[in-house]
DNA sequence: AGCACGATTAACT
DNA sequence: GTTAATCGTGCTC
């Protein structure tokens, strides 16, 4: 059976500029497929990281091992490893060789709660998928899915097209968590997220 | 080979 | 509000 070509956001999606691919990922359906069952969240926020100018970004060091996926074609999942134990899931996007990502920051849970509950090792749903390292350890992503194609039809990762939001239901703001990071970069509006929705991160 | 740091989280006081 | 957990990465020696 061919799959339909709508239902997975298609590589023009991502091969757009960083920021507005951040803010139109708002409301879309991030799927894991696992073992054959969908485990799938709502977009409710996420952050835009765009080339090497950018000292927030991971490219601001080149194209080294870890930045490699970045500099290929839109698409594809940036998948890293950071504080020790924290996978954090990107798709990168722009054209191939300019490197830039979004980070997915917080998802709205739907599709394969319990499923997602066990992985955690919890139960509930509020924290389930409320910021970047708690959605990958519910959706079992971790180095293995670095570099799939989201756009390819055996890939078990994919994003689906969402509602039409609104613009003034979309907040935007500074990114999170980038301490030392200079200006004008600290403060550049590139995280954008869903107003006054309780699965957004803090 | 050694070092400082990190796009975070959970468990504290 | 503060801090420990815990290790890959990129940089310096």
């Amino acid at each position: 059976m061919r799959s339909d070509p709508l239902t997975r956001l298609p590589r023009s999606f991502f091969s757009r500029r960083t920021d507005l691919v951040a803010r139109d990922l708002l409301g879309c359906l991030l799927v894991r497929e696992l073992d054959g069952t969908r485990l799938a969240g709502r977009i409710v926020e996420a952050e835009a990281y765009i080339g090497e100018e950018d000292l927030a970004c991971h490219a601001k060091a080149g194209r080294t091992r870890r930045t490699d996926v970045m500099y290929g074609p839109p698409g594809f999942s940036y998948v890293y490893f950071t504080y020790g134990m924290h996978w954090m899931l990107n798709v990168v996007t722009e054209k191939k060789s300019f490197p830039a990502a979004v980070l997915i920051r917080a998802l709205e849970p739907v599709e394969g709660i319990e499923i997602m509950c066990s992985l955690r090792g919890m139960n509930g749903i509020s924290l389930l998928c409320k910021g970047p390292a708690r959605l990958t350890q519910a959706m079992a992503i971790r180095k293995a899915e670095n570099s799939l194609d989201f756009c390819q039809k055996a890939s078990s990762l994919w994003i689906e097209p969402g509602i039409k939001l609104r613009a003034t239901e979309i907040a935007i703001s500074a990114r999170i968590g980038l301490g030392n990071t200079p200006e004008p970069w600290f403060s550049k509006p590139w995280r954008f997220y869903l107003k006054e929705n309780p699965f957004v991160s803090k």
